[in-house]
DNA sequence: TAGTCATTTTCCTATTTAGCTAAATAGGAA
DNA sequence: TTCCTATTTAGCTAAATAGGAAAATGACTA
């Protein structure tokens, strides 16, 4: 739980996973939409990896990142379940995904 | 949306939720439950107060802190809208509230 | 008034984080 | 192999953050 929301404290972070929402880019792709150095973009990305909201694919030399709506979505609604009545139902709905952390 | 991810991005302050989750509680009586330092929890409630999601009532020496539930679900579904269609649902039913930011 | 209690503010240090450039790694093409 | 492209890693500096101790604030009580 941690790691999520370290993850989503971040402005560019949380714009990253805004590129990716529309599609799966490259690292490439995502930097030009960034001011930042592409070493910066990967780190951000190696960041959203750890806490489990992207996936990455490696295709050739190229580095495909997926945003993984279902863990980001998830991850918050565990979260918010102690706090809120929908949350707790959406969370308790959910089928519980084995092993991945 | 900064405050709220840069808020929750603190153990301290998600269990300084928790706590406040059960009842409104005084400054001391939350920092009873913890290692830390008075100053350091005043220092959290002002972050957590900052980004909306408790608020503050004095009374006479002692200092009030409530959560404030609604707006920390209402923060979380607003962001969540892009990427989840169960809470875009939510967030849209939620009744806008104007001029507390 | 002085004294006490609850909380916040100030100031300080240690740690973490963000971003950069340069170098390293790895795949594909010639 | 060599070259080129995509990405990551390393190393660095500057800025942000967390925590503590001590001082300041504000409210109640004697």
């Amino acid at each position: 739980m941690d790691k999520i929301f370290k993850a989503l404290a971040s402005e560019p972070r949380r714009r990253i996973l805004h590129h990716l929402a529309a599609e799966p880019m490259t690292v490439g792709e995502i930097a030009d939409n960034f001011e930042m150095a592409m070493p910066s973009i990967s780190k951000h990305l190696a960041v959203l990896k750890e806490a489990g909201v992207v996936r990455e694919q490696k295709r050739g030399q190229y580095v495909l990142y997926t945003l993984a709506a279902d863990r980001l979505s998830g991850q918050l609604y565990d979260f918010l379940a102690p706090f809120c009545d929908q949350a707790r139902e959406i969370a308790e709905a959910r089928p519980r995904r084995r092993g991945r952390e």
